[in-house]
DNA sequence: TCAAATATGGAAAACGTTTTCCCCCAAATT
DNA sequence: AATTTGGGGGAAAACGTTTTCCATATTTGA
């Protein structure tokens, strides 16, 4: 690749020229210079070198994000979103995964601290266990997370504990009293969050809850499958269901499908997050819209209001939705 | 955040012994010394500046990956092979969508000339239009390609051809006839071949092919709904609906329920990518096996290994399989 | 005992930019 | 005529590493 030097060599003019025009920084540089070294530069197909330019100017225009699983539709979205807001403002985002292991967390904190970027953009799971001061102060100007955290970053959130209260009340108005929950991964403060709001939701409605109507899964459809198929193995097989997110009330239903279960018929079921393929499934899904999409663009935004010293608000709320859909269609004669 | 001067002063040792403690380097440090000198990076809780090193050794330790778009599942599945693999080779990779759109390619790859990516990873669409040849001879050294290119770009691919013949002749062993196409974008190469053999198939079969038989959809659900619907109310109603992808697949599924066909009663449907959620749908989806982990890792152990110069196959194919699930369950009855 | 080898460490150049000074010259002002 | 102004340009320091040489002290070998 060549260098500014080539580039100013060939221009006949100065380094500090080349820097000027590629900048167009203040310090005027004569019409026809600019003009013969912006030519050069196309001829050379001249790009500078963003390490060199990064490791002056102290800005990698680099944002990372880390997330439990790409692969989840859920988490793809929120990267979609990140994504295109930081492709309109010139960030370059670097992806990793964590399988909400700590120790990748952290070594993926590290990595990004080496490589120097503007930001990073934190969404599932929780960081904790290591945390000398240095990085965390350091970090602190740096963090955006989606969802919750033990530590106080600048956030965007989403209310969890409402958008799941909103699916038991449907459920039980329509005369559910059995309601089972499939709840997500012990790490996963939406899913501590989600389960906090099936509580509360029973609690409203004087139905008492029992632990045994809560069965753990990881998010995925396979774990959805088997929380469910134990679910409705139960003697007093419940009448409704809700999943912690989409991916895992397919799979239930799956479940019910193999148990010659029908829904809506003689079961209901109710996701979360509301990923594209839930008004596609058969039938298609009721479950409660998360805004994946915004909450990334609005975490990138945050990232680069930050980043800019603009001033922003350290806090951003976005509302669950739920949307009724045919997964929850019968209603349930009263016994 | 401290620098290896910071931690020389510290440790009362030359930057050059820090580095040589970091890089632990054939150059031998005093074992007292050493350890001297990592109890003072630890104190100082210090990270080298991989820009500064980048700098210096031309090796950033950073891919790109261009792909369409993260929130299709077959692209997100590539990618986390891509990432697991660029994780344990100690990779950092730096995503970005195109939508298939020419200007974002362009503007990505200079992205990544720019940031000095040891390796780029594309997949999805074509690269044209736009190739000074210094960049395209310096791309060659560090690109691979994910599928089929028409530059000659080391690459790792699969038979799409083949693939779809499978499906095709599944379906008329099944004594199907009038069997329609859901096709993918103009640009995608996958879909160029899968139609290929979808048409080499039914000559095979001695089926003549009508253009009426293709829809061109965009690979989501939506699109499948909309093309699934144009075929199926077309008057002579095909049999059996074969699609590019397993998403737009579920799209016209779901068109036949709205319009009270029943999949597979009164149609057969084949997908193709064998998307984590097609054996979750309702029902299973009979679809062509792509191994998108593995072409993402395979892709990324091809980098690994241009980068440090090992041999390494300049090609390598993956074989497509058919996975007969339920949508493809109810033979036809010869007519 | 002396030369050669080895163990250990440092100084300084280099990587490719940005940015701060500084300089020169022509035009404008006094 | 002398001074100021401002347009246009360059030299060199700085960013934080790696790496090449070189230096010194200690061991080893004969």
């Amino acid at each position: 690749m060549s260098t500014m030097q080539d580039v100013a060599l060939r221009a006949k003019v100065s380094i500090t020229t080349v820097s000027r025009v590629i900048n167009n920084s203040p310090h005027r540089v004569n019409r026809v210079t600019r003009e013969r070294v912006l030519k050069t530069i196309k001829e050379m197909d001249f790009r500078p070198n963003a390490l060199a330019q990064g490791l002056i100017t102290k800005r990698t225009m680099t944002v990372g994000v880390i997330i439990p699983d790409i692969s989840n539709p859920y988490y793809a979205e929120i990267v979609r979103g990140i994504q295109d807001r930081a492709d309109d403002e010139g960030y370059a985002v670097i992806l990793q995964n964590t399988d909400r292991k700590l120790e990748r967390i952290i070594q993926h904190i590290h990595l990004f601290r080496e490589k120097r970027a503007d930001g990073i953009i934190f969404s599932g799971g929780i960081i904790h266990g290591y945390e000398p001061l240095s990085a965390l102060r350091e970090l602190s100007q740096r963090i955006v997370v989606i969802g919750r955290h033990e530590v106080d970053f600048p956030a965007v959130r989403v209310d969890n504990i409402g958008g799941a209260t909103l699916a038991i009340q449907h459920l039980v108005d329509l005369g559910h009293q059995r309601i089972c929950f499939i709840n997500g991964p012990e790490m996963s403060t939406s899913s501590i969050d989600r389960l906090q709001g099936f509580k509360n939701a029973l609690a409203q409605n004087g139905i008492p809850f029992e632990d045994r109507m809560v069965k753990r899964g990881n998010l995925t459809p396979e774990s959805g499958y088997q929380a469910g198929r134990e679910l409705l193995e139960m003697p007093d097989r419940p009448t409704a269901v809700f999943a912690s997110n989409d991916l895992m009330a397919f799979g239930a239903i799956h479940a019910a499908g193999d148990l010659g279960l029908s829904v809506p018929g003689d079961l209901a079921m109710v996701g979360f997050d509301n990923i594209q393929l839930s008004s596609y499934f058969n039938p298609t899904l009721t479950t409660v819209e998360i805004p994946m999409y915004n909450l990334g663009t609005a975490a990138m935004k945050m990232i680069v209001n930050m980043a800019s010293d603009n001033s922003f608000d350290r806090y951003q709320w976005f509302k669950p939705r739920l949307l009724i859909r045919h997964s929850t269609q019968n209603k349930v004669s009263r016994e």
